[in-house]
DNA sequence: TTGACATATTCCCATATAGGAATGTAATAT
DNA sequence: ATATTACATTCCTATATGGGAATATGTCAA
């Protein structure tokens, strides 16, 4: 077997550098196909394709506007993505702690004071 | 082609669910290849290849201990996926304080008060 | 209706996995 | 030296993409 869906992961759905593109690029405001594919510089389909991938995990909405389609990040499904990342934060900021305690030599005292 | 190597992209190697377990479980301490094995229910040889790819984008470090690989989470290279997600934020607070202000009427006067 | 414009879908293919099975390798015990 | 333990690597295969090209669909204008 392959890896899980991309159209039912949210992480899976990020992985895709591009992806990513489009979602920094649509969090500000909406913006139809044709402005996506000016700014990132690929092919229609392949756009179209990427948003599909996107939408179908929730990570942006669509409405029509006459013949455009007017896309934009749904930022709230990134939080999933966040809240998992903030669990190790704690454990960063230990692992920095300690580098700065070696750099300020092994004693038991932290520094001069 | 395909996607990027999960070998050289953060965000790629985090996609794979079992190995989002690996890390919440290596996050707190350091761990032999058993434990992990016995913990996740997988096989030794894909826990092997999994840590392979962690261990190629630096989201674990490894030491040696006698017989035992002992394998840690290193929480630093967690953080480009955390402050990406953080870019997000503000978006997601705006977008709910207007499904907010939707919620409390759509007067301009913000409720009672 | 016809045409132009905007976007979506389909078909095909090269490639990157992830898992399973079997095997290789390093370190310790006897 | 040999066996055992603990991992890593290799080979094979089914599958999930992502891009390119071509085509379909949908909407508005004349």
């Amino acid at each position: 077997m392959a890896r899980a869906a991309t159209t039912s992961d949210v992480f899976n759905a990020v992985a895709e550098p591009r992806r990513r593109e489009i979602l920094d690029y649509l969090a500000p405001a909406e913006r139809p196909v044709g402005d996506i594919v000016a700014r990132l510089g690929l092919e229609q389909p392949s756009v179209s394709k990427h948003l599909k991938v996107l939408r179908s995990v929730g990570l942006v909405r669509v409405r029509r506007h006459g013949r455009h389609m007017l896309y934009q990040t749904n930022a709230a499904a990134i939080r999933p993505l966040h809240e998992w990342t903030e669990t190790f934060e704690r454990f960063w900021t230990h692992q920095l702690n300690r580098v700065k305690e070696r750099a300020e030599g092994k004693s038991k005292e932290p520094g001069q004071k």
